[in-house]
DNA sequence: TATTGTTATACTCTATAACTATA
DNA sequence: TATAGTTATAGAGTATAACAATA
């Protein structure tokens, strides 16, 4: 019988040990969104927000009277799971629910200024914080980047 | 009292709509790995496999003779999260699991003929459906893109 | 003492169904 | 009838602690 390597792999570099994966672009794509992520949650934190519910203030604050609805299908989760995120931002006075006369089964959210305001140091914190991953990449390698992202979502 | 725009936004183009978000490159990324990460599931469901269960036989078949505990550092979960996949891929007599004989605390995991051609299989379903939602970009693009994205890995 | 694999557990995220009030 | 918001619930995915076997 052969005998055949049974034992501890050992030191493989880094790149080999993944590189059946490394083919397949999602699986770049999930890593460098891993880091990103991470370091956009650790900004947050000291603001008490998560990335859900950053991106749900920051869609109000882009969108005023936007529905919950809307902000559902932006966000790309079902409304039911909005609700608590929603809940959240309101009971910390981050934005305002207020019924929609024409229509009075929605709600119109809007950003209060606290909301508008801790908007703007939570995005500063990230952008803050996104400098030390993004640091080997010109403006130029970022807008490329965005650039062929897009044409991944058009499909 | 001022009258403010309450009602609807209606019609947005989908460009606008997220341009607070579109700032972030980590918000870039998730929108165009969630595509790719549907498309992959979807394709893998036709030979009862999670993305995450064919990243771990993958990553077997790479390397052969790897420990849970290797695997679970390179899939960037915890060990104990690994146990009910990796005894899935037993059961299904995708991968096999022998005591080393060094280390008797470790397994050594390996891909059976079975497991080897699934991934196979498996590896050329995503490929497949992956060229859809890649058709805009050459292969020097995607070469560009592996590249940018490797740039953030490495911070 | 430390590590590997394992179990149990909890917490988050996500998905589905059903209800209410409005349309 | 259909839609918006809500509730309840179940299923994934993930994180932590503790244990037995082994080093």
């Amino acid at each position: 019988m052969m005998k055949e390597a049974e034992e501890p792999i050992g030191e493989l570099f880094d790149g080999d040990i993944d590189a059946v994966m490394r083919k397949f672009i999602g699986y770049n794509l999930k890593r460098a969104y891993i880091v990103l992520h991470q370091v956009a949650t650790q900004a947050l934190d000291a603001h008490d927000l998560r990335v859900r519910s950053f991106s749900a203030l920051s869609l109000i604050v882009g969108n005023p009277g936007v529905s919950p609805s809307e902000l559902a299908d932006m966000l790309q989760m079902e409304r039911s799971n909005l609700v608590l995120i929603v809940d959240e931002l309101e009971s910390r006075d981050l934005i305002s629910r207020t019924r929609m006369k024409l229509d009075r089964r929605r709600y119109a959210l809007k950003a209060t200024l606290r909301g508008r305001r801790l908007h703007e140091k939570a995005a500063a914190a990230i952008r803050r914080a996104d400098e030390r991953p993004l640091l080997r990449l010109t403006a130029e390698d970022r807008a490329q980047l965005v650039n062929l992202l897009s044409k991944i979502e058009m499909g």
